[in-house]
Order: structure tokens, then sequence, then C-alpha cells
DNA sequence: CTCATGATGACCCTACTA
DNA sequence: TAGTAGGGTCATCATGAG
């Protein structure tokens, strides 16, 4: 609608190759084939190398030189980088090659020629519940207390001290503020956010939390928890003071408690009684977290130990994750058609393009952003200096930027990001299931980098198809573009009632618009935001669907990614926290469940 | 053999600009 | 909205000393 760029779905990207063969460097290939050292790094080191003295090093000189690059500017390069560092100089050779041989730029113009208005389409029963859904959402701080929405307003203005940065942490969990007050006073002012819960639950619980007073402001949302869990929230407390709890390791190889195609020698899962089901539960977030934060996960979610799993094993990209379950782990099978195991597969126009240097077999993990056109641009330059092979340097280069952007061979010296129906189709959806419905190419990225790998996640489910024969009912946390949901109906899991809690409307707009096209026979509804989601409306929720068979989610981990160069600040991060939010709900759903049973 | 040390590589990203 | 630049943590591996 907003779009009116008209555009084919032809290769959009034409770069016009014969215009820019002829830049300089013929001579290069000759001089640099005699080259002996690997990479530019020997170098760096040689004796002869001299420092600071202005007068650059010959052989640094002639190795640049040599590899097809005009004198001139290896002596800018050299000066602006200094003679240590051979790799930025290598790379400003190639942005000053960039910059003059730069083609005329055709701009890449990708529209979605699919636009639709879709209609809310809920039960008509049920619409009293998507009524307090939208409402509280739309403005949700009207049902915070007056101390919370102070600390909201002095975060707008940057005034916060650390202490009330906490307090507002805890407050946004859910906590009353003079609650978290009290536990901030009585844990010391360095204790963590989980501490602080932690102690703030075992209080709750120790002042006979069983009871059910849904007007005692000192009250969490959370309420109505069990005996059990009481003892369990001590045994928390005790084991995090002592020192030598070991830290949770990750597994090598990554394949959890096995894969299709591999098993660990002794699978020993044990579950704890309080972690068995009904209901099952399934959480999900990155493998490579700041240390201990698996481990507070594992400690909230019944000390069940992570299935740490990489995709790698299940299709052409690599996806390192952890999943806490207390689903069975026999009897899995795998999607069919089991999807291409390889780039090579995965791409088979590409093995024409593809050199014999570059030896990658998987891809890495799919991330939310995808690597510039002058970054491929500066690969193909680079190429087109050399008729064979490039020098060791150059192949280090381009492979380095490959592994860092998942770089795919598209034509000759042309290396490309994952077009966004490709991503799809690695991570396991349908083709187009991100495309059209006023979602821009940026988000398309965004939302498929921030997915399940759905072959990955359906394996681990499948062995509900037995237990569930007449089908689930899905609670859906952070559900983002539906992977839980994909995965569950590829295997043949009818979908009786999904609930879906995820914030971005696009994705709450894809997973409507796939749940109409599957012609889905259950009831799906969704609301926007977990925070807003207590005892009061589960219970609501849950009188009308019946209970939950699978609570499952994943929450935000981009205070816990390690591309995050900004704000990398573990689950007490301002996103990463919401963690706190699928326990508490799961824990509310448990003691909801047991109290109607 | 164990252990310390350093090198290498991977990473569900954010903030700015035009 | 797309494009661009941007750093640090952690696990693994190789190496060498003890």
């Amino acid at each position: 609608m907003d779009k009116s760029a008209s555009g084919e779905d032809s290769d959009n990207i034409d770069w016009n190759t014969d215009d820019e063969l002829e830049i300089q460097g013929d001579t290069a290939f000759s001089s640099s084939s005699t080259l002996t050292t690997r990479g530019t790094e020997a170098f760096a080191s040689s004796g002869e190398a001299s420092s600071s003295s202005g007068v650059p090093n010959s052989k640094l000189v002639n190795h640049f030189v040599g590899m097809g690059f005009p004198e001139k500017q290896v002596l800018k390069a050299i000066e602006e980088n200094g003679e240590e560092d051979t790799d930025s100089i290598l790379n400003t050779l190639l942005t000053y090659s960039t910059l003059e041989d730069s083609p005329p730029k055709q701009l890449c113009v990708n529209s979605d020629p699919i636009s639709s208005d879709y209609e809310e389409n809920l039960p008509d029963d049920l619409s009293d519940l998507d009524g307090w859904s939208e409402n509280e959402t739309e403005d949700n701080t009207s049902s915070l207390s007056e101390e919370h929405k102070n600390l909201l307003s002095l975060e707008s203005t940057g005034s916060l001290s650390e202490k009330e940065k906490m307090l507002l942490s805890l407050a946004n969990m859910g906590y009353t503020v003079e609650e978290s007050s009290i536990a901030m006073e009585r844990c010391g002012p360095e204790a963590s956010i989980a501490e602080l819960t932690d102690f703030i639950c075992a209080a709750q619980l120790s002042r006979e939390a069983d009871i059910y007073l849904p007007d005692d402001d000192l009250k969490p949302r959370y309420n109505g928890v069990s005996k059990i869990k009481k003892r369990k929230f001590f045994e928390i407390c005790k084991k995090k003071n002592d020192p030598e709890t070991e830290t949770i390791r990750l597994p090598n190889p990554m394949i959890g408690f096995g894969v299709p195609s591999m098993q660990p020698e002794n699978i020993n899962r044990s579950l704890p009684d309080s972690a068995i089901g009904p209901p099952f539960f399934y959480y999900e977030n990155v493998a490579l977290a700041p240390k201990g934060v698996w481990d507070t996960i594992s400690r909230f979610l019944n000390d069940i130990e992570p299935e740490f799993v990489d995709s790698k094993y299940f299709c052409a990209t690599a996806r390192k994750r952890g999943y806490v379950h207390n689903l069975p782990v026999q009897n899995r099978f795998p999607l069919v058609p089991l999807p291409p195991l390889t780039i090579q597969q995965a791409f088979p126009l590409s093995k024409r393009w593809w050199p014999q240097w570059d030896m990658r077999e998987k891809l890495n993990c799919i991330q939310t952003a995808i690597g510039s056109a002058k970054l491929t641009e500066r690969i193909r330059n680079a190429l087109e200096r050399f008729d064979g092979d490039p020098p060791t340097s150059v192949q280090k280069f381009i492979l380095d930027e490959c592994r860092k952007w998942n770089l795919v061979w598209v034509g000759r010296n042309k290396v490309a990001p994952l077009e966004p129906d490709e991503v799809e189709m690695l991570l396991g959806f349908p083709k187009n299931h991100t495309r059209g419905g006023g979602i821009s190419r940026t988000d398309r990225y965004k939302s498929l980098g921030n997915s399940f790998q759905v072959d990955t996640v359906a394996y681990h489910l499948s062995v509900l198809k037995d237990m569930f024969p007449s089908g689930i009912n899905l609670l859906s946390l952070f559900s983002g573009i539906g992977g839980a949901e994909v995965a569950l109906h590829r295997l043949g899991i009818k979908l009786k009632n999904v609930v879906s809690v995820e914030k971005s409307k696009v994705n709450r707009d894809i997973v409507r618009s796939w749940w109409e096209q599957t012609n889905q026979t259950g009831n799906l509804i969704d609301f926007e935001d977990v925070q807003a989601l207590d005892g009061d409306r589960l219970e609501e929720v849950i009188s009308y669907v019946g209970g939950f068979d699978l609570i499952i989610g994943g929450s935000p981990c981009n205070n816990l990614a390690g591309s995050n160069r900004v704000s990398r600040d573990g689950l007490e991060g301002k996103d990463s926290s919401l963690f706190y939010d699928y326990f508490r709900i799961l824990d509310l759903v448990k003691s909801i469940m047991s109290r109607s049973s």
C-alpha cells in the first residue's frame, strides 16, 4: 500500500561485469605467485620491519604491489595504518580500489506485490478477552503504581541511579517497588536481579503464598504457588551461595540428547518430579550467552539441564541454541522431507561459481542484519585483479568476510547475502512466509533472524504426536513469526487452541496470515504483551481453552547475543529479562491448572 | 601427563546517517 | 527505510612448560 515501486522478481542486481576487468594489475599475478609466505602477517613479525622510521618496509610494499595495487596507494595505506596491521592495510587498499572502480550503481528495489489488509479473526465468545488485550496494551502504564511510573519517567530523562535502575527492572518484571526495595536492602547493593528475585520469591512463599489474595499489594503478579515450589525456592537460594556450584558447560558436539544422524554415548535424562507435566513446556535461547545465564535459566526452570543443540545437524546453517524442556527424549523423529544439509545442496546453482578454496559446507548462524553491498563490491574488485586463484592473504580476507556475513557465491567473482526467501527455506519455513502484508525487507531479515529453526524444534516436539492424537492447546510466548506453530503443523499435530503472545504487529500479522492460509480449524488468539498476562487473565484463558498442553517460547536474546556490541547486559538486560515473565507465566499456568484439576 | 597461555573464530545486534 | 560502521565475550584449539 505504501509502496509505489513495482518491481519484477528478476535478479535485480546486475553489475555491469565487463566494464571493470581492465583495471591495473596484470603484473600482479606472476609476482604474487612467487610469494611463499602464508598471509600478510608474516611481514609484521619479520625482523626487517622498521617501526616508526617513516620509511616503509620495502618487503611489505612489494608484497602489496605484487598483489596488483599501485605503489602510491600502498604507501598511503601503510602510512594510514602503520606497518603492523597488514589486514587493515589490505582492507584500506581494497576500499581505495572500490572507490575508484565502482561501477554505475543500480538501485536494488525489491517491492512486495502482495499487500493485504487482514482482519482480526477471533472467536466471538472471546471478544471480551480480545478487548482487554487491546485496551491494556495500548497504554500499558495505566495499571502501574505511582512509584513505577515515577521510575519510568526518570528513566526517560536518563537520571536514574544504579539503585533506581534495579528497582525499575524489578518493577518491570511485575514486582512492586516496595517489595523490591526490601529485597535490595536485605541482599545488599551488589545483589544481582536473579538474587533479588529469588529473595522476593522466597519471601513471598514464606508468608502463606498458597493463598490467593487478589488485593494484597505486596503480592507479585504470580500467585498461588505450591508447597513444592516453596521448598524449591529455598533450594535455589541455598544453591546460589554454594561456591562449588559448577557452571553449565556447552557439549561438544552440540547434539543435545541426540540428532537424527547421531546419538550421544549415554543419555541420562532424569527430570525432577516437580518438572513432570502436564503441562509440557519448552524454552529456548542462544547457547553462547554470557557466563552464568544458563545456570540462572536452568535454576528457575526446575533445575532441568538445558539441551544444547546446533541446528547445523538439521539444516545447512548453524544455530547454537539451548532448550530447557520437560519433554521425553525417546522416539523422536525428524520432519520430512529432510531439508538440504549442506550449502551445496541448498543452493545447487551456486556450485558453478563456488571457488575451490572456499571450503564451507555449512553457513554460520543467520542473524538479523546482512552484509553490505559495498563489501560484496570490494570482494569482487579484489578478485578481479587475478586470473586464477587470488593469493592466500586475499583468500583469507574474503573467507573471513564471507563467514562473518554468511555470503554465498552467485556469479563470477560475485558474492551476495542470502535473500529473505532463502533464509525462510533454511530455517524450515514455507517460502514467502514473511513476505508481503506490509513488512519491509529489513524487517523480514530481523524477524527471521530472531526465529526458531523449525526442523530442530520439530524434532524435539515430535514426541507429542502420539501423546495427543486429537491435537493440543498451545500457549506460545514470544511467538515471533510462529516457528513453534509451523513446527507443530508440519508434524501433523492438530492445533486446537493457540494463544500466542507477540509484541511486534508485523509478526502477529505473519502468524495470522499463515494460520488462515493453512486452513486451520482451531482458534488463534493473540495478545501483545507478556507482561500484561497476569493471573486473572490466564485464568480466563485457561477456563476457555480448558488448559494448555504445551507452553513454548524463546524470550529475547538481544542482551545475551554475541553480536550485540552495545547492550550485552545478560539476563538482566532490558529485553532479555523478559525471561522472568516466561518463568512467571509458566508457574502461574501450572498452579492454575493444578488447582482446577 | 596436566596446566597455563595465547591465537582463532563465532555471534537470534544497535545506533547512527541520509 | 536501507545502508553503514562498530567490540567484546566465550569456547576451542594449539603450543609449550612443568
